[in-house]
This record gives structure tokens, C-alpha cells and sequence, in this order.
DNA sequence: ACCTGAACACCGTTCAAGT
DNA sequence: ACCTGAACACCGTTCAAGT
């Protein structure tokens, strides 16, 4: 054993796929999926970027590793009293997590290759509704409508270019600027009577549609 | 006037925006987002990829020329007889232009420098509500549920690793292989009782969660 | 007006070689 | 077992120069 493994212990000072993984996500969420690259891992890593290879089988393996990290941080509501409460905490923490990993919006949900996180998460929604009475067919349909809806919903607004409802205000007018009166009029009054005047919340948004889904999803308990 | 002009009357021999805009989405639809280089496009074009630059400010401008393109082939269905039928049509028309470009999935509804026929269709499908008699924080809530779960459903349909139902039922049995027996009961359940031995249908599902979300926009009609 | 050649600063990945 | 150096085949973009 060497010196410095005794000087660090419970440490090791050899990279391991783990915390290659995790510098992956720390660095796309500083500077984006873009900005993630082999050679700036390796350099974040003091090592080679060559020597990320000998982790992980390529680029696209990482990418599969990370966003099943970040599904495995969507918090599993267990203790929620009923599926409506459950489905509902479930979606926000998914919006909280993709708030903060923003690059992760349009990659998460693809289908192929899940992860444990991704099945996991999965496999509870599924047992939630279940227990609570959904045939196999309703449960399907009620997962499936959510999901697209969540990650949709992440998707739009983690391309947001804006975050409070001053700079949404800001942002529309500049849009508004670009296209000549009277173009887009409906398009216009929207700008001009909602989103400038009264506040316009992303999040409000969100709620909105989510409520409308979970009222619907409610009318197909007993089908 | 060259004697080439002469030859081929009314069709340009020289490079253009929209030409370049075609072939980049042709590119695209052939090779994916990844396969579109400017090189490799320059190529096609018969040009040096840096003749592009005359043409356009650099590939994200390309881009969103591209989105703003695609955008314009989702049908607006003025002669539909209520918003209903007007969102049911318009909503199909975007599954069927995300199939048919599907590396645009992700980027459609960017909410940053929405083009023209971006900004039309926003436009018609507010006025249709407007019309209807929706007000205008009920237009608000009803066009962004409905986008978020359109272009979200759009977004995982065009990555499913699968088309025919006869495929869907493979595809479910490999991932279910990767995973020990009982790791995943409920989702197990889903998978050999449902997905499998019953046809999945990825349309289906779309048109039930579409279904559900124009139910709840009709409760809004008159709020 | 429209295009090219050369150049710059990057990529992902392989593979033999080093310790 | 774990990492590096050199190499290959790519990128996007700028800019002076060509026609």
C-alpha cells in the first residue's frame, strides 16, 4: 500500500466511475451540455482525458450514467396519503430537479437504455397507482399523460429566458419589438394585457396544467 | 448575364438561404442533429463549408431558420368547426411533422427568437380560443398545457426505439431482461401483461392524453 | 456579390506504451 | 490496474484573398 492511500484514508485518490460521473454533471451544469467535453472533464479531474476511457465505455455511456444520477434525485413521495399527493409532490421535485440541471430537460425519459433510477422511479408511480385501484390499462394511460407533461413542461422551462416575472415582462416586450403592430394581434393583446401588465409565473403555469391533469386522471380511477 | 443564367431560367445557380435552410433539414432528417455539420453540408451543396457563412451568421442561426421551417409545416386548420377540433387537428399535425423530423424535437418551442411561423401559429391558436370565448388567462393556461404535452409527446415519440406494436412488445421484453425477476414488480406487471401480450400503441396513448387535457380545457370555456 | 484556402482552437476515440 | 502520448479523423469559425 502506498504512502498517500494511508494519508487520505477512505478516500481514494484514483478516479473511479462515480466521481467521474459526478464532476460530468457539476460541469454541464456550469457551462451546459455543450460545454461538457472529455478533454475539460480529464483537465477538472487532473487527469487525461484518454484516461476517462478506462471508466466508461464512451461519451454516450456517460451521458446515460448522469441522467440516470439526476433521475435518481427526484425525490419518491412515500410517505404521500393518497396518489394525487404522491403524483403531485412527484412533479414538482422533477421540475425542482431539472431547474437545477437544466442541460438534463430533453434527455431524460428516452426510452432507451433506462437506468436503476429511472426504472425504480418507474416502477413506484406504477405501484402507487395500482394500489390505490387503476386498472393496468388506466394506470398506463395516467403515467403516461403525466410524464410527458413533466418533461415537457422541464424541458420549456428550463429553456426559459427568464425566471421571475419582471424579466418575463422584459423578455416579451423585447419579442414584441420584433414583429411589426398589428402582425400577430392576438399574439399582441397577450403580451401587452397579460404578460406585461398582470405577473406571468412559469410555475403558476405549471400548477395549472398540472391540476387539469390530475382532475382527469381522477375521472379515470374507477374505469 | 451568364449563358449559365441562360440555361436554367427562373432557378437560381447560386446559393441561398432557403436553399441552404433545405438541405440542412435534409441532412438532418437523414443523419440526425448530430450528422448535420456545416462541412458535411457544404459538401452537399456542392461548396466549401465556409460559403455557408455568407449566407448565414453561423449553425445556430441555421438552426433556428430550420425550427422556424418546420414550425411552418404544422397544419393551422382554419376551416375546423370549434377550438376542439381545431387543437385535435393542429395537435396531430405536429406529431406527424416531429416524425417526420425528429432530431427537431427538442428544439421546437425554445422560447428564444421564435421566427415567423412560430409566432403565427401561437398567434391562430389564441385566436381560436379568444373566439370561443375563452378569456385571456384561460387562453394562456389552455395553449401551454396543450404545447408542453404536444411537443413533450412529440419529444419521447420521436425517440422510442420502436414503431409497430409487434416491436414495442420486443423492445419491452429486452429491457425486462436486464433486470433480475421481482426487481421491479409493478413495472414487471406493465410489461408482460400489458405491453406484450396486449398491442401498446404510442399513438393511443398520445390521442388518450390529448383526449383528457381538451376534456379539462372545455371545463375552462366559460370560467 | 459570392466563394475559397489557410489557419486556429477545438472535438471523440483508439491503441500501443508506460508505471 | 490505471494512466499517458501520439495520432487520426473530425468539428465551427475567422479572415484575407480570389473571381
Amino acid at each position: 500500500m502506498s504512502i498517500k492511500a494511508k494519508i487520505t484514508p477512505g478516500h481514494s485518490n484514483t478516479l473511479n466511475k462515480e466521481l467521474v460521473i459526478l464532476a460530468a454533471i457539476k460541469l454541464a451544469d456550469e457551462s451546459g451540455i455543450n460545454g461538457l467535453s472529455m478533454r475539460k472533464l480529464g483537465r477538472e479531474l487532473g487527469v487525461e482525458a484518454m484516461a476517462l476511457y478506462y471508466h466508461l465505455k464512451n461519451k454516450s455511456q456517460l451521458i446515460e450514467e448522469m441522467i440516470d444520477h439526476i433521475h435518481g434525485e427526484i425525490e419518491i413521495p412515500f410517505d404521500a396519503p393518497n396518489w394525487r399527493a404522491f403524483m403531485q409532490r412527484r412533479a414538482r421535485s422533477a421540475l425542482d430537479v431539472v431547474a437545477r440541471h437544466p442541460w438534463a430537460a430533453g434527455l431524460m425519459e428516452s426510452g432507451v437504455n433506462p437506468g436503476p433510477a429511472t426504472l425504480k422511479d418507474s416502477d413506484t408511480m406504477i405501484q402507487c397507482f395500482r394500489e390505490a385501484g387503476f386498472s393496468i390499462a388506466m394506470t398506463v394511460h395516467a403515467v403516461t399523460v403525466l410524464n410527458i407533461y413533466i418533461y415537457g413542461a422541464a424541458q420549456q422551462y428550463a429553456k426559459l429566458p427568464f425566471t421571475t416575472t419582471e424579466q418575463a415582462a422584459e423578455v416579451s416586450e423585447a419579442i414584441k419589438r420584433q414583429f411589426p403592430m398589428g402582425t400577430y394581434p392576438y399574439l399582441g393583446e397577450i403580451i401587452t394585457q397579460h404578460m406585461i401588465k398582470s405577473g406571468y409565473s412559469a410555475v403558476d403555469e405549471f400548477d395549472f396544467g398540472l391540476k387539469l391533469i390530475l382532475d382527469g386522471i381522477a375521472l379515470l380511477e374507477r374505469e
